[in-house]
RNA sequence: UGGGGCGUAGCCAAGUGGUUAAGGCACGGGACUUUGACUCCCGCAUCCCAGGUUCGAAUCCUGGCGCCCCAGCCA
């Protein structure tokens, strides 16, 4: 057995190639920098995956570093969460998790640095003001009125900025810079403001906090990062990344690339729209089965090695892209189908009688856990005369290639009996609501001893052993590709969950953990809600379908 | 109209001057089947456009065109 080896991409390449020319004595640190204010979401998983698993295979580190630097929008609660979902991936971040703000001190300390040495300033402009300033996209800047501060009020005013004696927005630490430069990012960035917020972590100790240029890179340096990845958006920021470490005394050198995120079809992955969905009821919280969040995912039974193969399979470029969800679903199915117990489960129920299988009397039926799998061994089946079968099994007037049971038609119940309907019975408005049936004695198991063929095995339970349970069918939240681009509220598909009340279930099924994977052969794959599923009433969620051909030929006509 | 990126199939993506232009997903066809599942076969591109360099170009040069990002005291 050949491990599939993972495929390079250019950001391997690099590494290769700092490795081959002894860059950084052979060392090989990432980090995956997340701010806590919100859940991680499958785009995120693209570059856990690139983070953690470089580190692993170049036999490096991974540091998990929490970017807290804005303490207004941050929680301890989405630490938490986060630090969750990255495991649940199924990652070790071990000895290496940091904080920014373990930095607060040192990058103070080089604040000061900077501004000892005349490269940066303390501003007294206002936020507005500073805008004007800033000139536009075709335009240059403009010098503000502070920048030629001297040296000593710089240091003064900067000091007293951290003794907490301004106003929130009074002041901000500027880098002196150039306001002309074509690159927004060059024109002065603001390095530090005045935020009276208390911290998650610092608690009250600062009234100042660094912004994100002025954090990400020297952190980087702190932890000896030796490639700090980050998406496409930060490409004009490296110029800025490389003008605080080029400008200030770092222990060591890392170097920024950037890679483009990840885009899935038929969802959508601002943190803006996801919480709109969340606040304005279209889901049920961040943890819907329906949200490409990881948490949401983990309960609609994603297993996230297919999250990781996925992420693996769609590569890393510097290409804008929009991953089909298809391929995701693909994943998903092609781990669960190695892995997931097959079971039997009737969603739409219609009424079998077997009208000469004796009256009371009750039998147990062998059946594989998993056909292709024999370790997994089998298990028993009560089977009675009175069963329940998928409505959608039977048609009273099926067109051609419709395989299934119809009258006069014989089919196998899967692992049981052959079967032949022989009669239907109707309610007042013609609708069928039960199927009689004959059944063939020498069929048990699901063989004819006669070698006669039937071409369609439908699934069944017995109606008196069943246990009736919710099911929850999902679907895209979306009903277009890209919803991203359009009103995308307005495209909500309404059909993304359909809650069915009455299935019937094999009995084995629900003492299985939330959470844990199954198929109900011939429909799809479940597990059990891990927030709403209870022993007397057990709701089940579907991970996703099967496939299904028939369904693609067109059903009924 | 300033700056930074990107352009290989419906969606991803290898390719780094000489290959019949990998592979995956999707799609279409077929085989097998006690899941219309799984599995297995088969099919599916001359590389944004136009010039040029070269014996030879997806790969190099020039000029176009198209798309994305940047004007937070967010990250």
């Amino acid at each position: 057995m050949t491990e599939a080896a993972t495929p390079t991409n250019f950001i391997r390449q690099i590494i290769d190639e700092d490795l081959r020319s002894g860059k950084n004595d052979g060392r090989v640190v990432t980090r995956f920098p997340p701010e806590p204010n919100g859940y991680l979401h499958i785009g995120h998983a693209k570059a856990i995956c690139l983070n953690f698993g470089i580190a692993e295979d170049y036999g490096g580190h991974c540091n998990l570093r929490f970017d807290d630097t804005n303490p207004v929008k941050e929680s301890m609660e989405y630490v938490q969460s986060i630090k969750e979902d990255i495991r649940w991936l199924g990652y070790d971040w071990g000895e290496h998790l940091r904080h920014a703000s373990d930095y607060f001190e040192q990058l103070y300390a080089w604040a000061v640095d900077l501004t000892r040495a005349g490269k940066a300033y303390v501003d007294s402009l206002s936020a507005d003001e500073i805008r004007e300033y800033r000139g536009t996209l075709t335009e240059p800047g403009r010098e503000s009125p502070y920048r030629n501060r001297s040296v000593e009020e710089n240091l003064d005013l900067f000091a007293r900025m951290r003794a907490g004696e301004f106003a929130d927005g009074s002041h901000v630490l500027r880098a002196k810079i150039d306001m002309a430069a074509p690159n927004m990012n060059m024109r002065d960035p603001v390095m530090y403001r005045i935020l009276h917020a208390s911290h998650q972590m610092t608690g009250d100790a600062w009234c100042i906090y660094p912004m994100y240029d002025f954090t990400q890179g020297q952190s980087d340096a702190i932890e000896h990062v030796t490639h700090s990845l980050c998406s496409l958006e930060f490409e004009d920021h490296r110029p800025l990344y490389d003008w605080f470490l080029d400008n200030l005394d770092v222990p060591s050198r890392p170097r920024q690339i950037e890679f483009s995120r990840l885009n899935l079809s038929y969802t959508v992955m601002s943190k803006r729209r996801l919480k709109q969905l969340v606040d304005d009821g279209h889901v049920n919280g961040w943890d819907d089965p329906r949200m490409p969040t990881l948490v949401g995912m983990r309960r609609r039974g994603f297993p996230p090695a297919a999250i990781r193969d996925m992420c693996e399979r769609v590569g890393i470029t510097k290409k804008d892209n929009v991953i089909d969800v298809a391929l995701l679903e693909n994943c998903v199915r092609e781990e669960l189908d190695a892995k997931a117990a097959r079971v039997m489960g009737v969603l739409r129920p219609l009424r079998m009688v077997i009208v000469n299988y004796p009256q009371g009397q009750e039998e147990a039926l062998e059946a594989a856990n998993h056909p292709q799998n024999p370790e997994m061994g089998t298990r028993s089946l009560p089977f009675s005369r009175e069963l329940y079968i998928e409505r959608d099994d039977f048609m009273e007037d099926p067109p051609k290639k419709f395989f299934r049971l119809a009258p006069g038609r014989e089919v196998r119940l899967r692992y049981a009996y052959f079967v032949t309907c022989v009669d239907v019975v109707k309610d007042a408005d013609g609708e069928v609501v039960e199927v009689h049936c004959t059944y063939d004695p020498e069929t048990r198991g699901g063989g004819a001893p006669d070698g006669r063929k039937v071409k369609g095995t439908i699934h069944w339970v017995s109606a008196p052993h069943a246990i009736r349970a919710e099911v929850r069918l999902y679907d895209r939240l979306f009903n277009v590709p890209s919803p991203d681009a359009q009103d995308f509220v307005a495209h909500i598909n309404p059909h993304s969950l359909e809650t069915l009340d009455a299935a019937h279930i094999e009995p084995s099924v629900v003492d299985a953990a939330p959470g844990t994977p199954f198929q109900f052969e011939r429909l799809g794959y479940f597990c059990v809600d891990s927030a709403d599923s209870r022993a007397g009433t057990p709701v089940l969620n579907r991970t996703v379908t099967l496939r299904d051909s028939w369904a693609k030929i067109g059903k009924g006509a």
